[in-house]
This record gives structure tokens, C-alpha cells and sequence, in this order.
DNA sequence: GACTATAATAGAA
DNA sequence: ATTCTATTATAGT
């Protein structure tokens, strides 16, 4: 039955109602995976079609600095619906570790959830899903890897097709990070681990929350005089929902970048991180699982009590 | 502008 | 590629 319409309702638009989303029937099913990952719903493929959603505007008015910002880049009608998807459907881990501060160990528990897929140029995924050597195609010896290396899923496959598209670089690999408040953060660091080559061009999508990215240049050698050495001031960008930057040339090599803890307003909800990455060699991808994945449990996203909760197979199959 | 509370930043371990 | 503490910046009154 139509709503009645009072006369305050009818001079205000109606509200306009996002349409449903359809959830896939297919998943992506793999050894290595907790569970499932469901595809992406059509009615999200199809708004993708629409990606970029804005041209990438160039940011390279500093030394050593070469970024193209996509302000946004995922279309607005689907931000929403992608990144609680995301949420919803990826499976998450809070790795734990040791550092060395001074002279003692201390045990870290990184400030974000992460998770990984994908394996570097030496290795590929064949069709049934094993790892087969890029160059023979055939299956790989066991013991290339410690780590247990786990296909790009459908949903970020899509993802990954299109970043491909719009940068005209290819990659291998995929890192997802979930901030879950102002309190999940990481501190200043540079993607130029060996593994990804001299000069590494990484793509990195922002969903959900706004965050502050901020990036300072390394501290440059005390040789040049001040009158010689050109000036890198700090950046900061506000990362909004379908925001994507690429980082290319020289970047990775000269300048720092974080997402700094933060206080109050939208930093306190959750924020989503995706990156996309060219690993080249098997180094690489132990480095990767082992910070990103690490040994302990999973986490998958808790919609009754919006937050992500340590998950078992058990909790799905419980009747 | 001064005073206070809170947030952001920088340096050390 | 973190956390703690000290210092500096910012906002509110």
C-alpha cells in the first residue's frame, strides 16, 4: 500500500532510497582461506564501471615527490555499499610481534587489522588454485614457501582489474588494512623494501572513515648548504571515502608516510586500506604474510556489535 | 591576551 | 615500522 503523504511530507523530497544490494551466490573458495569470500554483488561491479570517478591530479611540487591523487576515485553512489562489503566479507588479523626497543623485547600488537593476498613475480596461482612457477608453469617445490600464499579473491580481483586500468601498471599483490578508531594508526615508514624493485609504484584506496595521511620527506644528507638544498615541506591530505593515491618514482625512496592516531569525529569509526603492490621476488611475500597475516586468529566483522570479533568456522556452522 | 584543557608532534628507546 | 614522554600547537573561555 502507498505511503500517505501528510503535507509536510509532500513538500519534502522523498528520500531517496538506495537500492538493495543483491548478494552474490558465488564465493571465492580457497585452502588457505578461513572461509569463503562471497563475490562482489553486480549492482557494485556495475557502479565500478564508472571508476575513476575524477581525474587523478598530480602532486609532485616537492623534491623526490610524485603522487597522483584521485579525489575520489571509486564512484559515490558505491563507497558505501563497497566498503561495507568489504568489512562485512573479509576476514582480518591482528598480528603480534616482537621488537626490539633498546635493550629489551617488547611485544607489539599492531595498531590495525590486516590481511593479504596474492604472491610475488616468481610464483602464480593456477586455475585449480595451486602455486605453479611463473616461467615452467609447473607446480612449484614445496619448499619455496614458509608462508602459505593465497589468491587476490574475486571481489579485490575486480579491483585490482580496474586500478590496472586506470594506472596502466600491473600487480601482484594485495594489502588490506582496517582502522577501526582514531586509536588504529600506523606510524611513519616508506613501502621501499628491496622487493618491490628501485622505484615502486603502489596504488592505495580509501574507504569509510576520513583519515589524515600524512608524508614528510627523509631527513636529507647535512652535506648541500641551505641555499642549494631545495625545500620538502610536510603534507597532509585528508583521505576521504573512494579516495585513491598512487605513489610512484622517487617517492618510496624520499619521503615517509603515516596515518597518525587521531581524536574525535569521524576517526572514530572505521576506516578501510587497500594497496596494491608489484612484489618481485619470494622474499617479498614472506615479509608480507608474516606481518600481515602472522600466526594468530582471525577476525571478521561483527555486524550486531559493530566491531570485528575473533571468529572460529564454528561460529558459521553452529546450528 | 592570558589561562587552561586537550590534541598534535617530535624524539628516544 | 611501535610506544612512551616531553614539548609545542590549538581551541575554548
Amino acid at each position: 500500500m502507498a505511503k500517505k503523504r501528510t503535507l509536510h511530507g509532500f513538500f519534502k523530497p522523498a528520500e531517496a532510497k538506495r537500492p538493495k544490494i543483491e548478494a552474490s551466490k558465488e564465493t571465492s573458495l580457497h585452502p588457505t582461506y578461513p572461509c569463503p569470500v562471497p563475490h562482489l554483488p553486480l549492482a557494485i561491479i556495475d557502479a565500478l564501471a564508472f571508476a575513476p570517478a575524477t581525474e587523478g591530479k598530480a602532486i609532485d611540487d616537492q623534491p623526490d615527490l610524485d603522487l597522483l591523487y584521485f579525489q575520489p576515485h571509486i564512484p559515490k553512489a558505491v563507497q558505501k555499499d563497497l566498503f561495507n562489503f568489504l568489512r562485512q566479507e573479509l576476514f582480518f588479523y591482528r598480528v603480534q610481534y616482537t621488537i626490539k626497543r633498546g635493550p629489551v623485547d617488547t611485544q607489539v600488537y599492531t595498531p590495525r587489522f590486516t590481511t593479504v593476498f596474492g604472491v610475488d613475480e616468481t610464483s602464480c596461482f593456477g586455475a585449480d588454485g595451486s602455486l605453479l612457477d611463473s616461467k615452467t608453469q609447473l607446480p612449484i617445490p614445496k619448499d619455496r614457501y614458509q608462508c602459505k600464499p593465497r589468491p587476490v579473491p574475486e571481489c579485490l580481483e575486480v579491483l585490482r582489474n580496474i586500478t590496472e586500468g586506470t594506472t596502466g601498471e600491473t600487480f601482484n599483490s594485495c594489502l588490506v588494512n582496517y582502522y577501526a578508531s582514531g586509536n588504529d594508526s600506523i606510524s611513519y615508514h616508506s613501502d621501499d623494501e628491496q622487493f618491490l624493485g628501485p622505484n615502486p609504484t603502489i596504488a592505495s584506496f580509501s574507504l569509510g572513515a576520513k583519515r589524515d595521511f600524512v608524508l614528510k620527506h627523509k631527513p636529507m644528507p647535512p652535506l648541500m648548504t641551505d641555499s642549494v638544498k631545495p625545500e620538502a615541506k610536510p603534507l597532509k591530505i585528508q583521505l576521504a571515502s573512494g579516495d585513491m593515491i598512487l605513489m610512484r618514482g622517487p617517492t618510496q625512496a624520499n619521503w615517509l608516510h603515516s596515518i597518525p592516531k587521531r581524536k574525535g569525529g569521524e576517526s572514530e569509526k572505521g576506516r578501510i586500506n587497500i594497496t596494491f603492490r608489484k612484489v618481485l621476488v619470494k622474499g617479498g611475500t614472506e615479509n608480507y604474510y608474516r606481518y600481515n597475516v602472522g600466526a594468530g586468529g582471525v577476525f571478521r566483522w561483527d555486524g550486531t556489535k559493530q566491531k570485528m570479533d575473533p571468529w572460529t568456522s564454528e561460529i558459521s556452522t553452529a546450528v
